[in-house]
DNA sequence: TTCCGTCAGTGCGTAAACACACAAACCTGC
DNA sequence: GCAGGTTTGTGTGTTTACGCACTGACGGAA
């Protein structure tokens, strides 16, 4: 850790130095210089963020995990960003891996003191950020989902989070439309939607499927549904949460 | 689009459902209750995003597109959100597809009514409100390409990336290594990258490497590269945005 | 009833990337 | 300068999905 003088001057961080003057000046008092290197591990999933980080030269990644060896990176931050958003985002839980990708500078801040920025804020105002951080996980977990599972595992993950937003279970959806919302073809729903009928599943015809079997469903998804499904519940204090 | 004393009793959006009654109220005024239908597209890339929408028994997908005849969804939003969550980060123009995936009712509010709530808001909290976007912008966009792009062209895109936080033509990463960021295979890596090294445009060993010729890797990467830098530069007002 | 457009199933060749195995090149420390 | 670990290149066979072409099945409109 490098002393606190060190920060007098303009920010390196593109972010801080965007600030006015007198609100970098407020935050300074706040901020520490720290020293990041290659391979540094700041914070894994579940982890508590105790920290934010403003690079200078360093390079923090932020990466998803689908399983033991399948990794992607999800988020790159350096001097232009602040690796912890989540945080301002009214969730000091981290969801990824934070990785230190180049080792340089950074000016890091306590969780807590860049939470109190956000205490006089409204009720629609607060949500909005849980949500804003339940939307950036969902769309996280199903960019590492679509790099790595089957057509057939993601078919169904989408078809249960569809299932769960209708309210029914019979919906109107063409194989087509299904394609370009995995990114695949048409021919490659065809087959694993002819797959999840055959297992009973599901039932569909000229785009009418039925949703039969909804715990088979699930089985025949990847746990991706399951991850972004209690994302999405417990930031509306559904759930217990983690 | 109906009528608005359809919304008296307790909203069906769950975000909404999830406020203090006294904010509800607050809010009624400005909400107005619209019928989506299936296929209605309520916004394309670089729209003016005029309202945000919380669907009842709606569904709308967020899609993203690298070409032409590819797209990807990277965003379902139910009756647990909202569409337009870019207005409450104080950017109104949208940089995906809004595609209502399921027919139904929401309730949709002017984006500048949106945009009055946080008129009070202070420097760090408007531009962490913009960082936020962008990082959900470059989420968004690696996640299209992860799907539809070759190895090769996604490791130049990622070279690049790495090589503008660095701020030095030389850095210092194996190939192993990157292969964990691009989640593939470290021999997937080595083929890619001996491909950019035989055109001249990098050099390495031994995970030194060393950009010869930056101009030719940005041709070799594909345009995701360009749409994620355009996107991190304008949110610090450093570009003339879009 | 017939016609036509939409929707779905299938087969064949190709391409990209995977898994595994192994070898060569290189660096560091003894 | 030798040993051992790390980094990189390459080869073979397999898997997954793509691209294209075509057929069949169904349903609404004339």
């Amino acid at each position: 850790m490098l002393t606190t003088t060190a920060l007098r001057g303009p920010p390196a961080n593109r972010l801080l130095a965007a600030l006015p003057k007198k609100e970098y000046q407020r935050l300074l008092p706040k901020l520490e210089l720290v020293n990041l290197s290659f391979g540094d591990i700041l914070f894994e999933p579940e982890d508590v963020i105790t920290h934010v980080h403003f690079p200078n030269d360093s390079i923090i990644s932020l990466l998803s995990a689908v399983a033991e060896r399948s990794t992607l990176e999800v988020g790159m931050v350096g001097n232009e960003g602040m690796a912890g958003i989540s945080v301002f985002m009214g969730v000091d839980v981290s969801r990824n891996q934070f990785l230190v990708q180049g080792s340089g500078t950074a000016v890091r801040m306590k969780a807590e003191a860049l939470g109190n920025e956000s205490n006089h804020l409204g009720s629609l105002h607060r949500l909005l950020h849980r949500y804003s951080h339940s939307l950036m996980t969902q769309i996280s977990q199903s960019a590492a989902c679509n790099r790595f599972h089957t057509v057939d595992a993601r078919l169904a993950r989408w078809m249960l989070m569809t299932h769960d937003r209708v309210g029914a279970d019979e919906f109107q959806l063409t194989q087509e439309f299904m394609s370009n919302m995995l990114g695949v073809r048409r021919e490659g729903v065809s087959k694993a939607a002819g797959e999840l009928q055959r297992k009973k599943l599901i039932q569909y015809s000229r785009g009418l499927i039925t949703v039969l079997n909804r715990k088979g469903l699930e089985k025949a998804a990847c746990n991706c549904y399951r991850i972004i499904k209690d994302e999405g519940d417990s930031f509306l204090g559904l759930s217990t949460g983690r």
